[in-house]
DNA sequence: GCCGTTTTCGGCCCGACTGTTTTCAGTCG
């Protein structure tokens, strides 16, 4: 059980109350699942702690919410929800992920078609059944396929940022058995790709049998796929499946260098590592080209032809190139860079920008918007996590929804800023918070806020929040109108998309990075789990055409600040080094680099 | 159903866009 379960019933329930036309209850339930969702402390313990009242407690919950979630922890379900499931039994959450789809739609197409799943959906649209409803029309016919296609591609993939953390904690239960020697996540997740198919897992183990007993008891799941000496595969409870293996020692190398993929990276290493005259398997590489027919094969011949495979890096060295990361393993020219700068040739392997290497964050939102937390408090988190800096960047006035602000809001926050940093100067506590907006681009390329405000800002973020239809050569032009203004420092989430959920706008990224080299205006690696844009090939033609970029969270309340991992990531991806990354410099140097 | 330097009752973020409509409901951000 979890927090994150529970936000997700209690959403599940608002978009039933909002095609049951029930007035307000969807909105306190949609900001209570949100509270719960970024909740540092977990319910059962609060609920452990000071009963029903310490629940009452959590903003955006109140009695009648507390009560629901003591019956989830004490029953597992809540009478609620499963009511309305009975009622309405329409897959609810799952239609609504179509873009353009929300709870009165799926009430209709309920009523009238009987339909309850995107499955259902999809054959009543393409058989023109949809198009006829009331309300409905061709258009909306067209706009639902094209939504379901959208869906459809990005199903049984898991945002990175969803996974992550589940299994850094598994990996940390692992390593704590007594049968487990090490726990490492292969596959995509070690190469942190922005989304994630199915959880990787190897272990080297005495005892494999008992290590394995312990995975299963650690880990909550619904059904177990298969279960060997070796390998166990489970599908957990939130849904994604977890492959473990359990490898030798001897062999760990070899195995996680194959295991961590990507399929194509490593079909072009044994491609090259077969030209060479060698052999290479997760059990290692071989001298020779015969083929091990035993999978793992121990016979003397054998491992007298093993020459590399305790280490990763062996591997590599052994066929003659530089170490790579993890993140570069996708056949993007990582092997020929490898080779090269193994030989002291130029161009060789980028020297990727270390975790932990940031300075600062620069698209951070607060209360004074959709943020959820104060801005001292986002400072402070900040700090903890070993920041130096901050810049605040809440929406502007066109962002009525968020309660965007226009220029006298603006000119108040900072003199709250202003307050905030004489503060930490009084305590002697180093940190310095920066004033910021994201400003909204509106459609004809001007900016919502006047420039002489812009022009007090210590960093101005722009970005697109509407018309995301417009043509390529439009929506172009509009974006590069607006980098032109001379206090637009940081084009933030630049294309806009939005993984599994929406596509990015149409826009012509060479133009753009043009623009921001020309301009000098600072391109934006948003490392929002969901956004990461820019996306890693486009950061690769940005390090490439020479601009700066700058990683930022987009944290919309405490939690969301270790995002920033991500879009490192992202940027290691991107083969980005630390000087293309304006926030890993030091503050002054960093303003510097600002219009 | 939640919340309160706005009122323990009576409000709840709101403007733009889209596609369906002849005046608006639904969706999104």
């Amino acid at each position: 059980m979890s927090n994150k379960e529970l936000a997700s019933l209690f959403s599940t329930i608002a978009l039933y109350l909002e095609i049951e036309d029930v007035p307000f209850k969807p909105q306190a339930y949609e900001r209570a699942a949100g509270v719960l969702e970024t909740l540092q402390e977990r319910v059962e313990d609060i609920y452990e702690r000071e009963g029903v009242k310490g629940l009452d407690k959590i903003s955006g919950v109140g009695k009648g919410m507390a009560e629901k979630i003591e019956e989830y922890i004490k029953t597992g379900a809540i009478g609620e929800y499963e009511k309305l499931r009975k009622k309405i039994p329409i897959d609810i959450k799952e239609l609504t992920r179509i873009e353009g789809v929300g709870p009165k739609m799926v009430r209709d197409l309920y009523k009238h078609l009987k339909i309850k799943t995107i499955a259902d959906l999809e054959k009543a649209a393409k058989a023109g059944k949809v198009r006829k409803l009331p309300n409905f029309g061709e258009r909306t016919e067209q706009n639902i396929l094209q939504g379901i296609e959208f869906v459809k591609r990005s199903k049984g993939r898991w945002l990175l940022g969803t996974i992550f953390p589940y299994v850094e904690v598994l990996l940390g239960k692992l390593e704590g058995s007594p049968f487990v020697t090490r726990a490492i996540a292969a596959g995509s997740i070690r190469r942190m790709k922005e989304t994630v198919g199915d959880v990787d897992i190897l272990i080297t183990s005495e005892k494999p049998e008992k290590a394995i007993g312990y995975f299963l008891s650690v880990v909550s799941y619904e059904k177990i796929w298969g279960k060997g000496a070796t390998k166990v595969s489970v599908r957990t409870r939130e849904g994604f499946d977890i492959d473990m293996r359990v490898l030798p020692e001897e062999v760990f190398g070899a195995g996680l260098q194959y295991f961590t993929g990507s399929k194509e990276h490593n079909v072009r290493l044994r491609t090259y590592a077969a030209s060479k005259g060698y052999k290479l398997s997760e059990y290692g590489l071989f001298r020779g080209k015969r083929r091990i027919v035993l999978q793992q094969s121990q016979d003397n011949s054998e491992r007298s032809r093993r020459i590399a495979c305790a280490t990763e890096e062996d591997v590599y060295r052994a066929l003659g190139m530089n170490y790579i990361e993890p993140e570069l393993r996708e056949d993007h020219g990582e092997i020929d860079a490898a080779l090269r700068q193994a030989q002291g040739k130029l161009p060789g392997l980028p020297k990727v920008i270390p975790y932990g290497s940031l300075k600062g964050d620069l698209q951070v939102q607060t209360d004074w918007t959709d943020g959820k937390d104060s801005i001292e408090a986002m400072a402070r988190e900040a700090k903890k996590q070993g920041l130096e800096y901050i810049a605040i960047t809440d929406h502007t006035r066109d962002l009525a929804m968020t309660g965007g602000m226009d220029e006298k809001k603006l000119l108040s926050q900072m003199r709250e800023i202003d307050k905030i940093n004489e503060k930490f100067k009084a305590q002697g506590e180093k940190f310095r918070v920066l004033k910021g907006a994201e400003v909204n681009i509106r459609k004809d390329g001007t900016l919502d806020i006047t420039d002489e405000v812009l022009a007090k800002l210590d960093v101005v973020g722009i970005s697109v929040h509407s018309n995301f239809k417009m043509p390529k050569k439009d929506m172009t032009a509009r974006i590069v109108k607006a980098m032109g203004n001379p206090h637009a420092d940081i084009l933030f989430h630049p294309t806009g998309r939005l993984i599994a959920k929406r596509e990015a706008y149409q826009v012509d990224m060479d133009e753009i990075i043009a623009t921001a080299k020309k301009t000098g205006t600072i391109l934006e690696i948003n490392a929002f789990p969901e956004r990461l844009d820019l996306a890693d090939s486009n950061i690769k033609r940005a390090v490439e055409a020479g601009c700066k970029m700058a990683i930022d969270s987009d944290a919309h309340s405490i939690s969301h600040l270790g995002y920033l991992r991500y879009g490192v990531a992202q940027a290691r991806r991107g083969w980005a080094e630390q000087q293309d990354i304006i926030n890993s410099y030091p503050l002054k140097e960093m303003l510097s680099l600002l219009k």
